[in-house]
DNA sequence: TAGCAGGGCTAACGTTAGTTAGTGTATTTT
DNA sequence: AAAATACACTAACTAACGTTAGCCCTGCTA
């Protein structure tokens, strides 16, 4: 087999790292090999780790990937000056633009992280748990303002966040409505949901 | 070691079951060693295949159980002669009863069905894409009868189903209001997103 | 009390997994 | 053009997996 090819400017872990996300998102992360890996990447299951450490490693970088942009976004949502339900829809603007048009990734990131290992896994935990409190301060926030109904805001967070990863049916199903209003919908029902 | 304990009139492949659903609630089901899931029992690998046939089967009784359940409340449901939005409450109620109160199989049955092989794999997505028809119907009607937004159902389906599974991230978490608070809650920002 | 399942056990099987070592060839750098 | 680096290959190792075979004890039934 020849080299592995690498797009434009992307180098040749990225390509695998890519292979590797649609990868564990169809089979998820235990029931995925490297050998299949190394199939759909063109090359033996041994070159592979000309370009990376481990399997795991795969894992990681695509989990902070997601978990990074996501830490990113927050700060400069928590900076702006609007109201606390404009911060939310532009939160979940962002997360279904994330699931709609990086789904591998963030899919992956969603639901395999458990399979991280110390100390990434107590850090993904952490930037998880930190990303959820700020969130929730926000709908606290607008409930203390009146922007926003009288509940619990860590439910109110935990049901948002599933919500949105439930985008996941919507790539699986076959007659899809597109994206745009997809998130028109969701932005509908979730927001209608807390406005008082 | 000794026999296999069974409490009442269980038999001692439903305790397996049973301890295979939170082994594989927490490791994931091609995580869970049949090692892992014999020690907890009390017992070596080998016996388990005393009381069952393989670690397959395991996964197929958990999944169908729940979503036979699931399949029969909708036909309850579906006779009552109430109205959409009470039907989709206590559909949801139901849901969220599942999820705090028989969490493990429930989850499993959510998040691990796509290990299960053919006839059960094709099986399970029938019943599934059957049941989420009959629910989408139920919101159509509503919306018809002008008591529901007007929306996508299956989106709105969609949010509603993946919503509920975030009560994982209540079992997880430290510091957690109280199951009916939880409903409550739930119930408020769901069915608020529906309402007219 | 003899017999026979039921249900444990140990040992071992064949597979598959992730990964390493060592070698050769193509590409880049000097 | 020569030297060095990058990167592919084959072969193999060790560990872990699900599962089977065969044996032995125990407690119910005849």
């Amino acid at each position: 087999m020849g080299r592995i090819k690498t797009d434009s400017n992307l180098t040749r872990k990225d390509v695998i790292i890519s292979k590797a996300a649609t990868l564990f998102r169809e089979k998820g992360y235990k029931a995925a090999s490297m050998r299949e890996l190394a199939d759909i990447v063109g090359v033996e299951a041994a070159s592979l780790y000309n370009h990376i450490k481990s399997k795991s490693e795969l894992l990681h970088e695509i989990c902070f990937n997601v978990a990074n942009r996501f830490s990113h976004i927050m700060d400069e949502v928590e900076a702006e000056k609007i109201s606390s339900l404009e911060k939310i829809e532009k939160l979940l603007r962002f997360h279904i633009n994330g699931m709609v048009h990086h789904f591998e990734e963030v899919y992956v990131s969603d639901r395999e992280w458990k399979y991280l290992s110390d100390p990434y896994l107590s850090n993904f935990q952490n930037q998880r748990r930190t990303y959820r409190k700020r969130f929730a301060a926000i709908i606290e926030d607008g409930i203390r303002k009146k922007e926003i109904k009288k509940i619990d805001p860590t439910t109110a967070v935990l049901i948002m966040l599933h919500a949105i990863s439930g985008i996941e049916s919507w790539h699986r199903s076959k007659q899809k409505i597109n994206g745009d209003e997809l998130e028109e919908n969701m932005i509908t029902i979730l927001v209608g949901g807390l406005k008082k």
